[in-house]
DNA sequence: GACCAGGCACATC
DNA sequence: GATGTGCATGGT
């Protein structure tokens, strides 16, 4: 099931050519600053860096907090996503030299638990730093996934990220390019079909999944 | 002017 | 483990 909708979404949709960014640094930057934060938004900070010539390791590594607050303002949450950016840059460079290469090096569930660790890095950034900065095979879990496939009935809303990611992963052929477009899909059929307030008319998940979705107001039903 | 956006940490029960 | 709150800008 959960390749057939893959394949009806991409039918739907086309490849989504993500994530936007010229360098696996500025992905890793993107990460950070789109959280819970309009991808518009973060794009107007990442540009901020480049004209200030600070969208590099070395000038991330030595740029007082304070000013790299202010250029990343239109982002939101400034302090907190500076500091957060900081901190993992002052982890790249105590752990791997500053040196990419060598983080990308790491096995997975290795480098994904000390991302983990790193402050300001949830189960999403790492994930999202992991398949798309690094290449890895991990599928990455937003707040789409979970609106998406819970309102269709095919995982239960309140379930965990971890669990949601298993879903997946149990379903679907260990693919880079596939894990790395659905993610992409999905969030594009949330946009346009599956805000909070639910736009279903017309959602290319019709009649596959539990279709018409459960009420999202009120009834309960479809539990499952 | 409310509501939302490609989360996360932290406090509290 | 579940729930609530602060963090902040910009678009609809």
């Amino acid at each position: 099931m959960a390749l057939q909708i893959y394949r009806r979404l991409r039918r739907r949709f086309g490849p989504r050519h993500w994530w936007p960014g010229d360098s696996p640094l500025e992905v890793i930057v993107g990460a950070i600053l789109t959280q819970n934060t309009a991808w518009q938004n973060v794009t107007k900070a990442i540009s901020n860096l480049k004209d200030a010539s600070v969208l590099g390791i070395p000038e991330l590594a030595s740029i007082p907090e304070a000013r790299l607050a202010q250029l990343i303002r239109p982002s939101g949450y400034f302090n907190q996503k500076a500091r957060k950016l900081k901190g993992f840059v002052a982890w790249l460079m105590e752990r791997h030299q500053g040196d990419l290469g060598s983080m990308f090096r790491t096995p997975l569930p290795r480098l994904r638990k000390e991302l983990l660790a790193l402050h300001g890095i949830g189960p999403e950034t790492a994930d999202s730093i992991l398949l798309y900065a690094a290449g890895m095979k991990i599928f990455v879990v937003d707040a789409y996934t979970r609106r998406v496939f819970s309102r269709h009935g095919l995982i239960q809303e309140q379930a965990s990220y971890d669990e949601i990611q298993a879903w997946f992963e149990a379903r679907l052929p260990r693919s880079l390019p596939l894990y790395n477009d659905y993610h992409a899909q999905i969030v594009q059929v949330g946009k346009e079909y599956c805000r909070k307030t639910p736009l279903c008319r017309g959602c290319p998940l019709e009649l596959l999944a539990g279709f018409p979705p459960r009420p999202h107001d009120g009834g309960r039903g479809a539990k499952k």
